[in-house]
DNA sequence: TCCATACCTGCGCAGGTAAGCAGCTATGCA
DNA sequence: TGCATAGCTGCTTACCTGCGCAGGTATGGA
């Protein structure tokens, strides 16, 4: 196993073989990226109230959500616009209404996860 | 259910009933910041990164995590005051080396996510 | 004693990001 | 047709954050 890639290879290791295991355990930097994009969108206090809310009480509109959350209503459409443009979120047009849900399998695996 | 707080009592909702159900799901605001911090210091590739590489192959010294990664060796050890001060990592010092593992059975948690 | 190594810290820059305000579009009702 | 409501967008401001550089501390060996 020789991971290091050549611009560092020169460099002193204190275990090498445990940096080895480490480059493999780190693995693809575009599957890194995606997940630290995740964990961003969950960053938010704002955001990640909107999704609890949408995840565990079904399909909300937009003007509910910023009664919830006490958010003014262009700061949940502005949070509301970035899920959907990551398609973590979808929205549903009723009339004048939209409805949204949360349809991201791996976002709602982590939502389960907020239960301490 | 009334759990719409009385500064935004007067506002009309679509669904009112939903409203109640939302407010409950979002719960203590204590708790979701706490959640947000968690995610926000998975939200960086590096720290992503340095944080799979310590829960996967266990602990590792500083320099070995900035070859590992391709950090330079300050942006490893301010990222780990960061995970530290939080209390999600924890150091042990061996002579000139120290060696860092995850210690948040949270973030631990958070992390095994990570296997799409 | 001198030096190399392992790690830490402070500082400044560049880039990103959230919040608030004003204004726009679209739907439904009288 | 006129009007209120639901939602969206653009803009500005202030703030935060990650990174690299330079330099400092502590440990161990020559």
């Amino acid at each position: 196993m020789h991971l290091v890639p050549a611009d560092r290879a020169d460099r002193r290791t204190i275990d090498g073989h445990r940096v080895c295991e480490a480059i493999a355990a780190i693995g693809d930097a575009g599957r890194l990226r995606t997940w630290a994009e995740r964990f961003s969108l969950l960053a938010d206090p704002n955001r990640l109230a909107l999704l609890l809310a949408l995840h565990r009480t079904g399909p909300l509109a937009v003007s509910d959500l910023a009664i919830a959350t006490g958010m003014n209503d262009p700061a949940v459409s502005q949070a509301l616009r970035l899920l959907r443009a990551a398609g973590v979120v979808a929205g549903e047009k009723e009339g004048r209404v939209v409805r949204y849900r949360v349809v991201d399998t791996e976002v709602q695996g982590l939502l389960e996860h907020c239960t301490d």
